[in-house]
DNA sequence: AAGATGGGCAACCGCGCGATT
DNA sequence: GAATCGCGCGGTTGCCCATCT
């Protein structure tokens, strides 16, 4: 198979990214875009290699990347995605916009899989510890099985007598997912007897182990607000939300067509398991995830937050919260209150529904025309240039409407700014931190430090 | 105060896949 | 069809820091 021909080459810097090659980076991709990854360290003038600076550019640099802690509604649904997707990172990922795999894939394994443990949930299979131990009791694991991981193993066990088992388990899953969020019944859901008609045919004993009832999903959901022992931050107490209570902007509507696959994927290559997943499970599982997400009262913190004192424009530049002005950040909504209400935030919801990130990250070249979410009103042709700039959520969404490839030229105008003032801000960054002592950072990450 | 320990996080490594030659 | 290239993904490592002893 191919190797990376940098991993054979000598010389090259490995380790932490210094500032100055973050900017050099930054700066290069903000004017060219990356193209050729490989080509890229040489043409920013960078000791690294193209895979580092990808990974570098993903996980750290890009614009529309969300830092802080993960709020509690982002925590569940990475648990629900985790149960549905197994370890699938990039995948439930690309459901939660701003987050990278990389960081999700530490928050689990450092935190979430500490509370599903806690809880007496097993975090490989989403079962009750009791449940899983039994079974391993009665029937140890196989080297497969070992390797398995247990939503596989699940996956496995339907396979007995189901052409498309995934599809089957899947939507067991994201039927109790998308129900169990709301407080909806579980039992004698149109679901719950698909599985029960499925599991009748199986003589696998598995499949006729107990399907945990409500309480125990609620149980899992409530996970997040119990006492946090175990050092994770939730950001806020909001939990999930049933329908009605959901926050719906007056001028937004979703459509959703129950018939189609309802994809909002940040990459529209991540979650394109028609081939894979049954449809409707996933769309069962995404529509949990909307509503889940999309209307809560702007959950994400702008990728571009704004000056001071001028408010059109955007007085940092590097996504994240070492970046982050601190007056701006803290404050998401209100940076955004000026001309732009929440709801009109809201209704821009066309943020999730173009597959796109105009960075070139994603695969571009199939912006999922059919997604099932429909903003009726407020479309992002319709909004003015200067609306975004007071606005990032319309920014993010405009630039994501953008061509893919081209388009970095395109916004070279909308973000020189940024390199411009991104010097300074770099400088402001260091000094920040030269100031910083301890009762005013608990911890400087290896570079920087969140401000 | 100093060492030990554990957690969180950024980055690296190895592999697989698709595209290209 | 084989070799190579480039990319992306998941697993793992190692560093830094906070807390504990």
């Amino acid at each position: 198979m191919g190797r990376h021909s940098c991993c054979y080459k000598q010389k090259l810097r490995k380790g932490l990214w210094s500032p100055e090659e973050d900017e050099k980076l930054l700066r290069h991709i903000t004017k060219y875009g990356h193209g050729c990854w490989s080509s890229v360290p040489k043409q920013a003038g960078l000791q690294r290699c193209g895979k580092s600076c990808r990974l570098r550019w993903i996980n750290y640099l890009r614009p529309d990347l969300k830092r802080g802690t993960f709020s509690l509604q982002e925590e569940n649904l990475i648990i629900e995605l985790h149960s549905v997707l197994g370890n699938r990172w990039s995948q439930i990922a690309a459901q939660l916009p701003g987050r990278t795999d990389n960081e999700i894939k530490n928050l689990w394994n450092s935190c979430l899989k500490k509370k599903l443990r806690q809880r007496g949930i097993d975090p490989n299979t989403h079962k009750p510890l009791s449940e899983v131990e039994n079974r391993e009791d009665s029937n140890p694991p196989t080297d497969s099985q070992d390797k398995a991981s247990g939503v596989s193993s699940e996956l496995n066990l339907l396979k007995v007598d189901n052409s498309k088992p995934e599809a089957a388990l899947l939507e067991q899953r994201s039927s109790s997912i998308a129900t169990r969020g709301y407080g909806m019944e579980v039992e004698g859901s149109s679901s719950s007897k698909t599985i029960n008609s499925n599991n009748n045919n199986n003589s696998n004993s598995n499949l006729m182990s107990p399907t945990p009832n409500k309480d125990f999903f609620l149980d899992r959901f409530m996970i997040s607000h119990q006492e946090n022992s175990t050092g994770c931050q939730p950001s806020d107490v909001v939990g999930y939300l049933a329908p009605q209570q959901l926050n719906y902007p007056s001028n937004a509507r979703l459509s959703i067509n129950p018939t189609q696959p309802l994809w909002f994927s940040q990459s529209s290559k991540t979650l394109d398991m028609n081939s894979e997943f049954s449809s409707n499970a996933v769309s069962s599982v995404l529509s949990s995830v909307t509503s889940s997400l999309l209307p809560s009262p702007m959950p994400y913190k702008p990728s571009i937050p704004f000056h001071s004192d001028n408010p059109s424009i955007p007085s940092f530049t590097l996504s994240g919260s070492r970046f982050w002005d601190a007056g701006a950040s803290t404050n998401s909504s209100n940076s955004s209150s000026g001309s732009s209400s929440s709801a009109e935030l809201q209704s821009n919801s066309s943020f999730f529904e173009n597959s796109i990130f105009p960075w070139g990250l994603a695969d571009c070249s199939t912006s999922d025309k059919g997604a099932q979410i429909h903003i009726i009103e407020s479309e992002p042709e319709d909004i003015k240039w200067p609306e975004y700039l007071q606005n990032p959520f319309l920014m993010a969404a405009a630039l994501q409407n953008q061509t893919p490839q081209p388009l970095y030229n395109e916004i070279k105008s909308e973000t020189h700014f940024i390199t411009e003032t991104s010097s300074a801000m770099w400088a402001h960054s260091q000094q920040q931190q030269e100031h910083l002592q301890a009762p005013d950072i608990q911890r400087l990450p290896a570079t920087f430090g969140h401000i």
